[in-house]
RNA sequence: GCCCGGGUGGCGGAAUGGUAUACGCGGAGGACUUAAAAUCCUCUGUCCUCACGGACUUGUGGGUUCGAGUCCCACCCCGGGCACCA
């Protein structure tokens, strides 16, 4: 074989050194389009397989190299599955609604909807340009009316089936964004969006009951194929306590307060209750009590203060006493008194603790800064005679304690028969809220929702609880959001919306009086929560479905339209692969979660969870920094791929690690990519020889390439890739050789390869060529190299027949003199033999 | 505080309990060139040695094993999640 002239001229004159990316982009695209090689037939696709990445918001910034790296990193396993025989679908769009984007409009001074129309131009330009196998006719924009007209839709399904209410509550509120946040979107106190910290406020809302699933939504976790982390993330936030419910009266009257604990064993040591300052009971409890203005003077504090204060307090801990007001102990009879504080969590149990001092840390702060009594009940050794008080909190295991006839049980053993005793009982508790959904701001779909102020007060509705509120009818949706010249927030608790009198005046659609719409718009997260269902769908016939309808007294059931059509979703759904980031653990993934099981119990679709199969790409950084605008660190991908090429940034960003890792750019790193490319390009510009089959040396790297694009492990894909053409520039390349190699590159390099592909003869296109087969047998060598050791350090190799006898492999290597010089004169103790492998002598 | 990841050359990173540092970047030297860039070739963990060669090395300290980056125990550091949730 002629080895590859190396003198620093080239090799032929015909082609250039370098490869011209820019032609091939622009030819390959344009070919692909045409052909439409990335539009599978929705209908009769044989082996749909759905590869999804997260759907990016359209900064007006452009697209960001962070996304380009996820999207890519998608895209590759796309491309690589696509080579294993199936049909793949890989849609786009945008989640442009948000008040992401809405900030975004209001710092330039534009409308939100004239700026999505730019960023929207501007994202699918720079999204065209990464070489991405997007099916690109199946587009969908979440401000888009034919869109957001179903997720009001989704919003009306979960009034009509109870998963839609409306409360008064304390909620988070951001002074900045000036809307209500969901408890997801609040990180360490702070906004999820602009990090202004958080205030309570007490205002009325919609939520959703996701708090109904928390035990499957916890339980699914645990046969999912999900990267590990975001299970992990999940099952934090949902927070599952298995505890019990117990009743201790309250002195004087019929009453109880109900407790909830996870530590029935130590009830014998509650030495008082704490009430949340919001809880009920503190209501009717305070007129008892002698201290009425004290108390509600520290229930309005607490009310104030903002979570990031609550947090910073810790364990400094405030309260007060009902002054007048007993409890009892049911386990002991004992008289105990009752505090409020904010301590504890009014959402959370049932708002009210029975207090442990001596077992409870925070009970424990509490009772020592108050002087209440702290009574040991468990003890870590089986006679202790615990007579002085504890210096602090002993929240182990143990032995009981002062605790009657329980004296000497195993207290994690004994808790069963404690609940029994005070006749309480066992419940699981989960740290998950409700989801918020309303807010009070303009660049979202408005709630459809209407309020009659005529059947409100005659007590009619379609939910016997909220009288006056109806469900926008199916057939009137979707309610368009009015463009309205000012859109700002307004803060006072409400949305622009409000004062838009063309938008909230209607009809009550039962009795036809006057009537006002719902102002507030939809989280963001509403509209991602089912957009992988609508791809495969658009364009498709709508199917139907039974729903029941309550319109004020009598009861009907209707075929609605759903939005996607059965069958197609069925061959589709549910996605088999999703990509994405990890930061959307307890937000996007949780709530798409939600709502496909809510769509599954009501019979419209076929699947429970909605992502077979999900992976978190990590994050990109820049020499070792996070990108920022601030720092000027950022880097454009535009830039690059015109320097370089789409095929050399996609190489590079995946050849960083592994993608599941994340990366660190550095500017100087891509010649490295960009010199294999110009290699392989030179070589398959040049003569091949020609080849009856594949070498035997390549199939070993078939498998490794194989498993590793399977594992995401795209950078160690490409560091065999580059030991592959290594060779062939030593050796010389055979021309299946080379083609098998353009194949297990084209997933990484599409235009590349696809050009050299046509120029080898092969028939259009390399992307929907059969990948080439790893054959074990042909991959086998007869010859293995034998590693020596002498008390496991390396003294030798030697290469040798495959399965050789240990004598044999022995004999052979007392012939290295490295050997021979540590083992002569030495006692051979043992000697370990790996066939092929390794062979030690101990000495 | 609790729960996940992770700690390997100058850098990004490879390594089913069996050759640590693959692949690439960067660096040094050389070839080509009037020169530079590009390209190609050689070397490149640390220490000792003119060299041959040897010793050491995967955050730290122990342990298991013929053999440990990999398994076990304790600890330190970095990143992320949760956090007054009873």
């Amino acid at each position: 074989m002629p080895n590859p002239k190396r003198s620093g001229k080239p090799a032929r004159k015909s082609f250039s050194r370098e490869v011209p990316f820019s032609k091939l982009e622009k030819k390959w695209t344009k070919e692909w389009g045409d052909s439409g090689a990335y539009e599978p037939n929705r209908k009769t696709a044989k082996k749909p397989y759905y590869n999804l990445m997260m759907f990016p918001y359209p900064s007006a910034e452009g697209l960001h190299v962070g996304n380009a790296y996820a999207f890519i990193g998608s895209d590759v396993y796309g491309r690589f599955k696509r080579l294993q025989g199936n049909d793949v679908f890989e849609p786009i769009g945008l989640d442009g609604f948000g008040i992401h984007s809405e900030n975004y409009a209001i710092k330039k001074g534009v409308h939100p909807a004239q700026q999505a129309k730019v960023s929207e131009k501007n994202f699918y330009r720079q999204l065209q340009t990464i070489g991405n196998g997007f099916s690109w006719n199946e587009r969908l924009e979440t401000y888009d009316p034919e869109y957001y007209k179903w997720t009001q839709w989704l919003f009306v399904q979960m009034w009509r089936h109870g998963l839609a209410y409306r409360k008064k509550q304390s909620v988070n509120w951001c002074p900045s964004c000036k809307t209500v946040l969901a408890d997801e979107q609040v990180i360490a106190g702070e906004c999820e969006r602009c990090g202004t910290k958080v205030e309570k406020r007490e205002l009325e809302q919609w939520f959703f009951k996701i708090t109904k699933y928390a035990e499957e939504l916890l339980k699914d976790l645990d046969k999912m194929d999900w990267a590990e982390k975001v299970k992990v993330a999940q099952r934090n936030w949902i927070g599952k306590s298995v505890g019990a419910l117990i009743s201790f009266p309250v002195h004087g009257k019929l009453r109880n307060i109900e407790v909830f604990t996870t530590r029935p064993d130590t009830i014998f040591g509650a030495t008082y209750l704490v009430l949340a300052p919001e809880h009920k009971i503190v209501e009717t409890l305070k007129k008892e009590a002698g201290n009425e203005q004290e108390i509600d003077k520290y229930i309005a504090v607490s009310a104030k203060k903002a979570e990031s204060e609550r947090i910073a307090e810790k364990k400094t801990k405030t309260g007060v006493e009902l002054k007048g007001v007993k409890a009892v102990n049911p386990a002991n009879g004992q008289e105990i008194p009752i505090y409020i504080a904010d301590y504890v969590v009014a959402a959370y149990g049932t708002g009210a603790i029975m207090a442990v001092p001596a077992h409870d840390e925070r009970d424990f702060e509490f009772a020592k800064k108050f002087g209440l009594t702290i009574k040991t009940v468990v003890s870590p050794e089986k006679d202790a005679s615990a007579s002085s008080a504890p210096r602090e909190a002993f929240s182990g295991d143990g032995y009981l304690v002062n605790s009657g006839k329980f004296n000497g049980r195993w207290s994690e053993e004994a808790k069963a028969d404690l609940v029994d005793h005070v006749g309480g009982k066992k419940v699981s508790t989960y740290r998950l809220r409700d989801w918020l959904i309303s807010r009070q701001r303009y660049w979202g779909p408005p709630i459809p929702m209407i309020y009659c102020e005529a059947c409100a007060a005659a007590n009619k509705g379609e939910n016997k609880e909220m009288p006056g509120w109806y469900a926008v009818p199916e057939k009137d949706l979707p309610v368009k959001l009015p463009m309205v010249k000012d859109f700002r927030p307004t803060g006072s608790g409400r949305s622009p919306l409000s004062s838009v009198e063309s938008f909230y005046k209607t009809k009550c659609p039962v009795c036809g009086g006057k009537a006002r719409r719902e102002t507030d718009v939809s989280d963001t997260f509403l509209d991602s929560s089912w957009y992988y269902l609508r791809y495969p769908n658009l364009g498709m016939k709508e199917s139907k479905a039974a729903v029941a309808q309550n319109s004020g007294t009598k009861k009907t059931v209707k075929l609605v339209e759903l939005p996607w059509n059965a069958e197609v979703t069925k061959k589709w759904l549910p996605v088999d692969m999703y990509i994405g980031g990890a930061e959307h653990a307890v937000l996007h993934l949780l709530y798409t979660r939600f709502v496909a099981m809510a769509l599954n119990d009501w019979g419209f679709v076929g699947f429970r969870e909605p992502f077979k199969v999900f992976r978190a790409h990590g994050l990109l950084i820049k020499e070792g920094a996070k990108m920022s605008k601030s720092k000027g660190n950022v880097v454009n991908p535009d830039e690059y791929i015109k320097k370089y090429g789409a095929d050399a940034v996609r190489m590079y960003l995946m050849f960083l690690a592994p993608l599941e890792q994340g990366g660190d750019w550095r500017d100087a790193g891509i010649m490295g990519v960009v010199r294999f490319l110009n290699r392989a390009w030179n070589i398959g510009n040049g003569d091949l020889a020609k080849q009856k089959s594949l070498s035997k040396w390549l199939h070993p790297s078939i498998k490794k390439i194989t498993d590793d694009f399977a594992s995401l492990h795209y950078n160690t894909v490409i560091s065999e890739l580059m030991i592959i053409l290594n060779r062939f520039e030593k050796e010389g390349a055979g021309e299946k050789d080379f083609k098998a190699f353009l194949q297990i590159l084209s997933p990484l390099a599409p235009f590349l390869t696809e050009e050299l592909w046509e120029k080898s003869g092969e028939k259009y296109s390399i992307h929907r060529s059969a990948w080439p087969k790893f054959d074990p047998k042909a991959a086998e060598d007869e010859t293995v190299e034998l590693v020596i050791q002498v008390n496991g350090k390396v003294r030798g190799r030697i290469t040798v027949s495959k399965g050789l006898s240990q004598n044999e492999a022995q004999d052979t290597a007392m012939e290295i003199e490295a050997v021979r010089e540590q083992v002569t004169g030495r006692v051979i103790r043992k000697v370990i033999y790996v066939p092929d492998k390794i062979l030690n002598f101990v000495v």
